[in-house]
DNA sequence: ATGACTAAGTGCGATAGCAAACAGCACGGC
DNA sequence: GCCGTGCTGTTTGCTATCGCACTTAGTCAT
């Protein structure tokens, strides 16, 4: 769609009717984000909206023992920061770069004026909303019931449906701080993976070779998110507008998050 | 405050303007709630806002193979069935009935109404949704690292700040359910906690004696959950106004679930 | 090429929680 | 008083995961 190689669409600012986006555009920042940099730390004000294209940013849970757990996954199909916007200035959680690439960037207030127009703009950050909170309530009883091979083909899972390709830049280590376990649990479960041909890996390299076999290998907590959000967005975004890219791509200053 | 014995204040309602409370009062219906009573179902359309007073509600993960996971409990100080009005209409999460009691009752569509005037009721439903949301994000991170003697502790602290009393009618076997583990595992904790003289228990009737060696007992998602609530809710609520109690009970109709 | 570093594989004892079964005990209805 | 039902205590394996230590193997900079 865009003759641009690198920022692909984000989903949740392409689904806003055209009178909205005009209004935000010109105050759209593109930023670059490197993976494990962190957007914001638990607590700590939102003062941006992140939009991703083509990155994936991680939502954690940090306890005060250093461990972590991640608790949703953003991509181009959603924003961090919404508290910026919703109320409460704060989360607590920390907000991570999952995976390297792009983002448009909006100081919050100006989301905000959009928000108390109370027209498109509410009713879709409302449902995206939702659409997080279905993901943190799965995770919870996926982090209870479920086991690591099963996480690991979930997680896997969300990722790939957040980049263009089957390939990922992600060592196990990381992946057991998303998962909250060990990196010879991920290590272990990944070895299985890889034996059973689903996936090949080297170094921090993970290609996804059966996508089907690894929704199988899946738990149920994948499916359930995923129904969950197309219908809060999917479903209702029949009705949904084209976003100008060539314009934000004018509009948009390369900034450092 | 009241002379009637029974329904206690919703902290939510109670929250309200005047002018909110005047227009939403002659729609509230209190109704009697039973432990175990299902409220709805994961995905069923919800119809009616549940205010709490005396009772308690769980929000529950249900997943496949029948077990669950609370991933968050809502007493007088909140809400239930809020996708009713703010978008979505269902939630993928089962809602039953923690502790017997009272709770007023409003059609999602009043409160929609309300809502839609984008004043003091979208505010304060916001920043509740965050508040909740907080809980869950924190159950996901309790269930991944803390262990059952830890949770135990949470639980009935949680239950606790839900009750008039220090006292809970609550088998173990519910308690596993809504932790997401054997019957059993309650059995040692619970067991533990009585030979330390922190509670004690019999036949489904729980005591807490010691509430504050509960707490040190207890692992830190209380705490931090309690903190964030308290910054959402209580803080911006020195300008809370007093709900009318006398006229909601001449209004409200005593209706079953 | 060499050495430093990071990623990944492996082995092993410890343990928390699971699965299933059974025994005892209290309350409430008869 | 008797008995059924529901709640609690306990036992015996069993498994997944942990915690730690150590090895192997790519990758990169010099």
């Amino acid at each position: 769609m865009s003759i641009y190689p690198v920022p692909l669409q984000n989903q949740l600012l392409a689904a806003l009717p055209r009178d909205v986006q005009a209004r935000l555009l010109p105050f759209l920042e593109l930023t670059t984000l490197q993976a494990g940099q962190v957007l914001y730390e638990a607590g700590e004000t939102r003062r941006h909206v992140y939009f991703p294209t083509d990155s994936i940013l991680s939502l954690l849970n940090v306890i005060e023992d250093g461990s972590s757990a991640e608790i949703s996954m953003v991509g181009n199909e959603g924003a961090a920061g919404i508290t910026s916007f919703m109320g409460g200035e704060s989360s607590p959680w920390q907000v991570v770069v999952q995976s390297s690439g792009h983002a448009y960037r909006l100081v919050g207030r100006r989301m905000k004026e959009e928000f108390d127009r109370h027209g498109e703009a509410l009713v879709l950050m409302l449902r995206y909303a939702q659409a997080r909170v279905a993901q943190m309530a799965q995770s919870a009883a996926c982090y209870r019931h479920h086991s690591i091979d099963q996480q690991l083909c979930r997680w896997l899972l969300l990722s790939l449906d957040r980049l263009p390709s089957n390939h990922m830049n992600t060592t196990q280590e990381f992946i057991s701080n998303m998962l909250g376990v060990r990196r010879e649990g991920v290590t272990d479960a990944a070895g299985k993976l890889q034996k059973l041909g689903v996936i090949e890996y080297r170094r921090g390299n993970i290609s996804v070779l059966d996508r089907p076999r690894l929704e199988k290998l899946s738990c149920e907590c994948y499916a359930v998110v995923k129904k969950e959000t197309d219908r809060l967005l999917v479903a209702p975004a029949t009705r949904r507008f084209e976003m100008p890219v060539r314009h934000a791509h004018f509009n948009a200053q390369l900034v450092p998050a």
